[in-house]
DNA sequence: TTAGAATTGTGACAATAGTCACTGTTCACC
DNA sequence: GGTGAACAGTGACTATTGTCACAATTCTAA
């Protein structure tokens, strides 16, 4: 899709003229690395379509998903981390084929001064996220398992806009940094109270869940 | 202390004097609430002495502590939700006695643009709060109970800079949404391994802890 | 000084989550 | 069509955390 088009209410005209002018167009593919723990931050991601997913690894290589960054949007932890050049806390992986704007750090601070439709963007943006981490701390310090795997297949669903969702369930118990068996009992036991159907590398969510 | 003082090495000669004249001097003493979930934010604090205490609630009024705010530090999540005047998603409250200047959220943005060293404050802080949320679902996501609490009394003892910590176990058991018996058990073995000496309402943390 | 409140200690038990071992099923590919 | 890999189901067990009940201790304030 046209850029111009996509953004044209959310930011001014020529902001939308630096995008395409200075920004990098880049296609991943799923399951592509955008950004490992502990790399510099190069570029400021704009999503234009597909998903990334933002999640946190701990030092024996369990995973636990913190958001996704859905189009139209950005992660609020490159701005921060780019502005002073640290690494990054997070890694974010393309969700499934994934489009996005690169955009060069040097300019963020430019375009912080100069177009308010672009610094109102980074603080809303840091605001969502700030959000979503609190969300996240929600579920894993005062929901069970049951409840969490619940509200993260409804947040998979979401982000991926279907309620059919491609995952063994090792993928989820890896996502939600618990074990295989323990997620399959608990799919289990959605299954027979109907709130979703099982398949192999399939869930298919209903619509009382 | 001389505000000037104290600030002399961070923000420039003029953003001082804005402090000065624009600022509240605010006092507040130990378990004030300085601003609860869902109250409007109205002004950004800049601590001078004493420390906050950040921390998240959910429904059933169950705690969970998120990180503290030391002298020259202020709130990331204030900054971003004044800037839209969005209501609060955690709460402050005094962890003793202190003294903050209360800068009018008005100002924000125009000391953004005006003063350099404004900007770099509050991208440091917001980094570094975000940092510390990560931190925080480490432990919780990925960290037992036992480290959890250690951990816990650690950064206790760094934010009131003493190793001698003047709380109950129940008020622990709260601040980590955990319950009274399982921290006093918890603390009972790390005595017996010689991590800590207990007293009522009292921990001295000892240096092999 | 003394009653009541707050704090701490502890045993018994329940609930939740994780691990191990093994089985059966489905799929991809030769 | 057959075979091995990936995926899913399940019972048995363990570990961790939470809950309940109650005792013991210490503090506070009348």
């Amino acid at each position: 899709m046209n850029i111009t088009e996509q953004f044209k209410h959310i930011f001014e005209p020529e902001l939308l003229k630096e995008f395409e002018d200075k920004a990098k167009h880049i296609t991943v593919k799923e399951g592509d690395i955008i950004l490992d723990i502990g790399q510099t931050v190069r570029v400021i991601p704009i999503v234009l379509s597909g998903t990334l997913k933002i999640s946190r690894m701990d030092d024996y290589g369990h995973e636990l998903l913190l958001y996704y960054v859905s189009p139209k949007e950005s992660c609020a932890m490159t701005f921060t981390c780019c502005m002073q050049q640290f690494p990054s806390e997070v890694k974010a992986v393309a969700e499934d084929e994934a489009e996005f704007l690169a955009i060069p750090i040097s300019l963020m601070d430019e375009w912080m001064m100069k177009y308010p439709t672009w610094k109102s963007f980074v603080m809303k943006t840091i605001r969502a996220r700030f959000n979503e981490l609190l969300k996240t701390i929600d579920q894993i310090a005062f929901q069970k398992l049951d409840e969490r795997l619940i509200h993260y297949l409804k947040e998979k669903s979401k982000a991926t806009g279907t309620s059919l969702i491609n995952l063994s369930h090792e993928q989820i118990a890896n996502e939600m940094a618990s074990s295989r068996e323990v997620i399959s009992r608990l799919l289990k036991k959605l299954e027979n109270d109907k709130k979703l159907l099982l398949y192999r590398n399939q869930i298919k969510l209903l619509k009382d869940l």
